[in-house]
This record gives structure tokens, C-alpha cells and sequence, in this order.
RNA sequence: GGGCGGUUAGCUCAGUUGGUAGAGCAUCUCAUUGACGUUGAGAGGGUCAGAGGUUCAAAUCCUCUACCGCCCACCA
């Protein structure tokens, strides 16, 4: 047992892994190497200047707050690719940034300005408030690039973007020009989803539906029974709708007239009849209120008849409510039905449950208005400036939703798992012109002014004489810019390019990035890895904005993670209280752990449930990797590593050929983006194969052996280990970087994360 | 109402083009001052939701059913 005794080796190795005292360390020393700026690695000789390009945009963190797990499991993925594509010496990028996040950023700060000073928007100003709201923005900013630095990114810092900042502003004003020109962007009055509580528009996404309980009332109306569960807005029905093939109705004529008693007094109806009318439902009848519904606008438009506004933008009862105006439509409604019930109007109530939309920002209950607003037409047609997508030609005629369609119908865009292209079909296929406006003030002002006429009227409405729309205001006085801001989402839709210099690096005349731009090198980018719940809002809009504006895809495969949930599988929530910060699990496990754990036992596009002991065992691993380190080292670390050993003995040569097999297989799963299968893989080797089994038969070997065959296993446990710390980098950057500087191997690159990929 | 998933060991989940079921954790038994504060060896445990079909062969392909989940959708 003599030569067992030979711990020649670093003395750290004596105590467990200590994650927290090095990965700040190795972290620091990654980023001051300049490394992760791909031009620093081809300066410097570690990347061949004509490399394959591997980009990917880091999906921009809101700034209204700070990453949650799930941000980690991002990053771990997306590092993972970033690492393995370097290690294949590939010129890789992967570009960070923070999102402005328009009206979540704005009604988090009012929200905290109101709690602590009791005090509303428009008390404060716009000046002020934007002032406030950049500075909530910029400290969120500084905590999410800390926490992402504590995950171990290798992110190019030097390129960090942000989705309202001066380039990014002057790419959405080139894009909204652009836009116009093509007739694609428009204002109209159409009917939109107005927030009473941001006092905005949103988009239809922006909705989310809540299950109510409320009252259906069935009220005569003349010689019909209508049902409403919304009496507050009947004031202004003066049509009644029913199926033209409702035998109830036969004797009742499309266009008659027919007065009777309403809330406050004697109205004259006329008679619509329409097949969008479902005769089971109710009575089959029912009177519309076009200024406040989508459906009744649809049927309005239709026969085209008198639209009435009922309700303004607070939600208070217009004058022609009468003696109701000005009340709130909440206490308004119990009123009205008290009155109706009073003249004898009311026929009967019921309990009816049924999906009510509110703001997904702010929880207000969304009223729909008709109003004039900025929109993206996706359904009219343009011609294709240029195109490099397969089966659209320049100067073709199209729509952009067929843009959206093809990209991905013929492949040049995969969406992973597969199964959510039908989704993402399905969603295509039912999208409606987009609204981009937004009444609230954080966000980029669209770049449309306008001079104004004689008359008063609605600003930026009926009363202007003239509109410009520019990238640069025009010039001359008495010009006023929109006072609205666009949709986050429009900004963030140009993402893949505006952070690769678009449009600065196009040349409009050849429908071509500049040459050595980065846009040229990096677009498009190869993958885009982000959350299955965010295929619509960005996904969708990125495909939107890249196919039109450069006629190009923005990237290559589309990669979605699922949602990280607690150990019983539910959702993190605050009221829940089961909110996981990654910064304490790092801190309590170790990064490398922490990254694991978010890896194995996940598939693309599912939910992933995390426990802190799943944590808690990959910490072993790291531990049990230093270990195997510690053991090989000081066992068989005392011959020089030699890179290409010839002289296998016979039993090394199986164990070789076995561990080759398991690189080979791995290498294609990580080409194939199954990391979780690759981790568990390595995991499984390096644990139970080489520990447990290789090195346990080992001492004998090395005790006993001749000295052919000690020389033989000295050399495989390092080659061994040197490839098991180089596949595993990738998963656990740390502990491997730590090892590797111990390790006695020639010709090393400055880093691990420099050396080449085994295989 | 439309669309998309899921159902495999006590728990969390793998299972690549069909070839008599796998991992981690948990449980039980044994060993252990040996590189391992975080160790090893072994064991038990599943008619792969149910029914039918295709096939020499089905967890895997097809049809139907049940239950669970998610997304979309203003039946007023």
C-alpha cells in the first residue's frame, strides 16, 4: 500500500468541494479573459476567425423585478448550449439584455408611488414618473445581471442590450416607418380592450380570463324576453337580434320597427336578423350594445348600425343613462335591475357562471371601447421586399400572417418539442390585427406627429390636418408627437436584430447585412430557448417582425422550457409562499447543483418539479466528482498525462472503447438539444461505472499489476477524468474549472471552457 | 365551445425508428476509520389508465373510453 500514499496534490482537495468559495473566483477570472466576446477569441487564437457561428439572444428578463428559478433553469439550458458550442470551437455568442416591459414596469411603480405617497399618476407627472420608473428599472437591472453572473452565464457583457434604450429606439422607429409606408401599420376606430385601471389598451394577449359568478337577468323588451348579465349597458339598445331561422320569431320581420317601454322610457327598436345568434342559448334573442362588445360591433358593422359609447374610460355611466350617469357601472348595475323590476320589466334572474377578461398587468376588468388606435394589419397584403424564405419570392404579394406561417411550415423554423407548431398553427390561424398603442408613458413614443386643425376635437384624432410619420421628427413648428407608446412587445419583436445592429448594419438597396456586421456574422441566430408560455407574445412576434423587416428567420430552432414548480408540482406564487430564490439555493448548493437539478428529469415543454433535495443530491455529485479527482490524482497523477498513449493494456483498452462509445452517443444527444439525457448519462458513468466500479478494481491494479499495466490504468484514469470534467463543463462549469486548473495536462488552454470537446 | 398534452415502481420522471420494462430519490438487509462529513454491495416493488385493433412481436402504431392538466375563445 506504500505507493498509495503519494498525495502529491493540492490541498484543497483534502477538504470537501467548497462551491462558495471558488465560483466567484473562476467566475470573475472567465469574464476579465474577455473570453466570452467571441472577437476576443478569435484575437486571441482560441477561435478560428472563419468558425461556424453560434448565436443566441439571452430572452431579456423584465426589469420589474429580479430572475425566480425559472430564469435559472434558463440559463442553465441556454449555458449548456453556449459552453458546448465554444468547446466545439464554434464563434459563439450568447447576448444578454433586460426588457423595459412597458406596462408591467410602469403599474409596478405606480402601484409602490401610491402605496407610499398616496398619490396618482397624473399627480406626479409624466416627467417625474418616467424619472421613477427608470430608476426602480435600473436597480432591478443590476440585480438581475448579478444573479445571472451567479449562475455561471458566459455571456457576452459587452454587447448587453436593453429593450428602450438609443439603439433600440432607433431600430422600432425605423421598423414602425417602415411599417406605415407598407400600409401595414394603421389608426383606426375599431373596438379594443381598454383597462379602466392602467387607463390603457391592451392587446388581445394581454387578457386573461377569470371565472365569475354572476346574475343572468331576463328582462322584457317589448314583445321579446332578452337575456343579459350586464343591464348597465342597455341604455343605448335599440336593436333587437334573432336567428332568421327562429321559428319563435317567423312573425318578426328583419328591419321592423317596434316601440316600446324601456329603463327610461318609451324607445323604438328596430328588428336584426343575423346567424350569429344561437338559438338554444337564452331566449334566442338578444339586443347589442356595438360601442361595448366585440360580437354586437361584428353584427353592427354588418347592417351597419348606430354604435352609442355607454360607458367612459373610468367606468362611469355616460348622460345617456340618464338619471344613472356619472355612477360607477358596478354600483349602477343592482340600481337598474331595481328599476326595471319596479316597472315590471324584470321576468326572472338566474346564477350563471362565466369567463370574465381583466388586464393580466394591472387586474382590471377590461371594457371594450371603440377607439382610434394604432394597429398592425396582419391580413393585408404587401410586397415581399426581399426574401430568403423558402417559397416566398421578392416582390411576391403577402400578408404577414402567411410570413408567420411559412417560416415554420416549411422547416426553416423548428419549434421544440414539435408538438407546439400545431399551437403555434392554431394561434396563427385566429390572430387579429394587433393593437400597438398604449396610453401609458414608459415605453417608446410612437414616432407619428401631427398638426392640428382649427376645430377642437380628440388629440391626435379628428381634428388633425396632417400626419407625419417619421424615424426623426419632422421639421417646422406646430407639429405635435402621438402622445402614446408602443406595445413592449413591439420592441422586443425586433430583438434578434436590433441587438445585432439593425439597422445600422443593413444596406436597404441590397436587402443584405453589411459585410463582418454582426448582423451579418450572428443573424440568424441559431436557437432561441425561452418558455412554452411565451411562444404567442414573443416567439410569434420575432418570427413577425424578421421575416417582414429583413426577410429572413430569426433563428433557427425554437427550444421551450417548461414551468419550474415546487416539489408537489405547483405553481410559485407568492400567496403560496413556496418561491425558490435561486441566489439562496446557489449559495446553499452550489451553482453547478443548482444548474443540474434544473437539468435532469426535465424534458423541452415540460413542467419541471423541483425539490430541494433533488438539489441537495447533486451537491453529492459535485462532491463525489472532487473526490474521484482527489483519488485519481494522487493514485495515478504522479505519471505525465500523455495525450495520445499507445500501449492500452488489454482490459484498458475495453474500458477505452466503452467510455468512447458513451462520448460518441452523448455528443449526438447534445447536438439533438437532450441534455437531460446526457446529464443523467454522465451522471450514471461517473458514479456508478468509473467510481464505483473502474476505480475499485483499480487498486488491485495498481498494486499489483506489472509495470506495464500500472502505466496502462494510470493513463486511463486521467484520460478518463480529463474527458468526464470536459463533457460535464458544460453541465457544471465550476467544480470542473476548479479541478481542471490541478490537473497535470500539457498545452493547457487558459480555461476548460477553452478546450475542445472530446471525441 | 376549439386546440394541445399527460396517465409507466411509494415519489419524480426516462424509455431514440415496435423486439419479454429503466434511473434518481424513498424503503429494507448487509458491509465500512478504505478518495468520499456527501461511502459501498444487495433486495423488494410495475397485467406501462382501461377496452378493442394492426403485427410473429405493442409502454411504443391505429380507434374508442375514463380521469388529470394546459392554452385559446366575451353563449348575449
Amino acid at each position: 500500500m506504500a505507493n498509495f500514499k503519494e498525495p502529491n496534490i493540492d490541498a484543497k482537495f483534502l477538504k470537501p468541494y467548497d462551491s462558495a468559495g471558488t465560483e466567484e473566483a473562476n467566475y470573475s477570472a472567465w469574464e476579465k479573459s474577455g473570453y466570452f466576446n467571441p472577437d476576443i477569441s478569435v484575437r486571441k487564437g482560441v477561435t478560428k476567425p472563419d468558425a461556424k457561428a453560434f448565436s443566441i439572444v439571452l430572452p431579456p428578463p423584465n426589469v420589474t423585478g429580479t430572475l425566480h428559478i425559472g430564469h435559472a433553469a434558463m440559463l442553465a439550458i441556454e449555458d449548456i448550449m453556449v459552453r458546448f458550442a465554444r468547446m466545439r470551437g464554434m464563434k459563439t455568442l450568447w447576448l444578454p439584455g433586460t426588457d423595459h416591459a412597458a406596462i408591467a414596469t410602469q403599474s409596478k411603480v405606480e402601484d409602490i408611488i401610491y402605496k407610499e405617497e398616496k398619490k396618482r399618476r397624473h399627480e406626479i407627472g409624466r416627467e417625474e414618473l418616467l424619472r421613477r420608473v427608470n430608476e426602480f428599472a435600473s436597480k432591478s437591472h443590476d440585480t438581475i445581471v448579478s444573479q445571472t453572473k451567479k449562475m455561471g452565464a458566459s455571456i457576452d457583457w459587452s454587447r448587453e442590450a436593453f429593450t428602450l434604450d438609443e439603439k433600440r429606439n432607433f431600430a422600432v422607429r425605423t421598423a414602425f416607418k417602415q411599417m406605415y409606408d407598407d400600409g401595414l401599420i394603421f389608426k383606426g376606430h375599431r373596438i379594443i380592450n381598454w383597462d379602466p385601471k392602467g387607463q390603457t389598451t391592451i392587446s388581445d394577449d394581454e387578457i386573461v380570463y377569470k371565472e365569475e359568478k354572476v346574475k343572468f337577468y331576463y328582462f322584457k323588451y317589448g314583445p321579446f324576453i332578452i337575456g343579459t348579465s350586464r343591464p348597465e349597458t342597455k341604455f343605448g339598445d335599440k336593436y333587437v337580434v334573432m336567428h332568421p331561422d327562429d321559428g319563435r320569431y317567423a312573425d318578426f320581420k328583419h328591419g321592423q320597427k317596434i316601440d316600446l317601454e324601456w329603463i327610461n322610457g318609451p324607445i323604438s327598436a328596430t328588428v336584426i336578423k343575423d346567424k350569429s345568434i344561437d338559438m338554444a342559448f337564452g331566449t334566442g334573442v338578444m339586443t347589442i350594445t356595438p360601442w361595448h362588445s366585440n360580437v354586437d360591433f361584428e353584427i353592427a358593422e354588418r347592417y351597419k348600425l348606430d354604435k352609442e359609447q355607454i360607458i367612459d374610460k373610468t367606468g362611469r355611466l355616460l348622460p345617456i343613462a340618464g338619471e344613472f350617469a356619472g355612477q360607477k357601472i358596478t354600483e349602477a348595475r343592482a340600481k337598474i335591475v331595481e328599476k326595471l323590476k319596479a316597472k315590471g320589466l324584470l321576468e326572472k334572474e338566474e346564477d350563471y357562471t362565466h369567463q370574465i377578461a381583466t388586464a393580466e398587468r394591472t387586474g382590471g376588468i377590461i371594457e371594450p371601447q371603440i377607439m382610434n388606435q394604432w394597429f398592425i394589419a396582419v391580413n393585408k397584403t404587401f410586397k415581399a421586399k426581399n426574401s430568403k424564405l423558402k417559397g416566398i419570392k421578392k416582390g411576391q404579394e403577402v400578408t404577414l400572417k402567411e410570413l408567420m406561417l411559412t417560416v415554420v411550415k416549411n422547416g426553416q423554423t423548428k419549434i421544440l418539442p414539435d408538438h407546439f407548431e400545431k399551437v403555434y398553427f392554431n394561434w396563427i390561424e385566429n390572430l387579429h390585427d394587433w393593437c400597438i398603442s398604449r396610453q401609458i408613458w414608459y415605453g417608446h413614443r410612437i414616432p407619428v406627429w401631427y398638426k392640428k386643425s382649427e376645430k377642437s376635437g380628440e388629440k391626435g384624432g379628428d381634428s388633425v390636418s396632417e400626419t407625419y410619420c417619421g424615424v426623426d421628427a419632422p421639421t417646422g413648428d406646430s407639429w405635435t408627437q402621438d402622445e402614446d407608446t408602443l406595445d413592449t412587445w413591439f420592441s422586443s419583436g425586433l430583438w434578434t436584430f436590433s441587438t445585432l445592429g439593425w439597422p445600422d448594419a443593413w444596406d436597404a438597396v441590397t436587402g443584405e447585412a453589411k459585410k463582418g456586421s454582426d448582423l451579418a456574422v450572428f443573424h440568424p441566430t441559431s436557437i432561441l430557448e425561452t418558455g412554452y408560455d411565451i411562444l404567442f407574445f414573443w416567439v410569434a412576434r420575432m418570427i413577425l417582425m424578421s421575416t417582414y423587416l429583413l426577410g429572413d428567420i430569426p433563428f433557427e430552432t425554437v427550444y421551450l422550457h417548461g414551468l419550474v414548480r415546487d416539489g408537489q408540482g405547483r405553481k410559485m406564487s407568492k400567496s403560496l409562499g413556496n418561491i425558490i430564490d435561486p441566489v439562496d439555493l446557489i449559495n446553499k448548493y452550489g451553482a453547478d447543483a443548482v444548474r443540474l437539478s434544473l437539468i435532469i428529469g426535465t424534458s423541452p415543454g415540460n413542467d419541471l418539479k423541483l425539490s430541494e433535495d433533488k438539489v441537495k443530491g447533486y451537491k453529492h455529485f459535485a462532491n463525489k466528482i472532487w473526490n474521484i479527482s482527489r483519488f485519481v490524482l494522487s493514485y495515478a497523477g504522479d505519471v505525465p498525462y500523455e495525450e495520445n498513449f499507445a500501449k492500452y493494456s488489454e482490459a484498458d483498452m475495453k474500458l477505452n472503447e466503452e467510455r468512447s462509445a458513451l462520448i460518441e452517443e452523448i455528443t449526438k444527444e447534445m447536438e439533438e438539444y437532450k441534455f437531460y439525457i446526457v446529464g443523467e448519462k454522465v451522471y450514471q458513468y461517473i458514479w456508478r461505472r468509473f467510481a464505483d466500479q473502474i476505480l475499485e478494481e483499480s487498486r488491485p491494479v495498481l498494486e499489483k499489476g506489472t509495470p506495464e499495466e500500472i502505466l496502462s490504468r494510470k493513463q486511463f484514469l486521467q484520460h478518463t477524468l480529463v474527458k468526464m470534467l470536459l463533457v460535464l463543463h458544460p453541465f457544471m462549469p465550476f467544480v470542473t474549472e476548479e479541478i481542471w486548473k490541478s490537473m497535470p495536462v500539457g498545452n493547457k488552454k487558459d480555461f476548460l471552457m477553452l478546450e475542445n470537446w472530446p471525441l
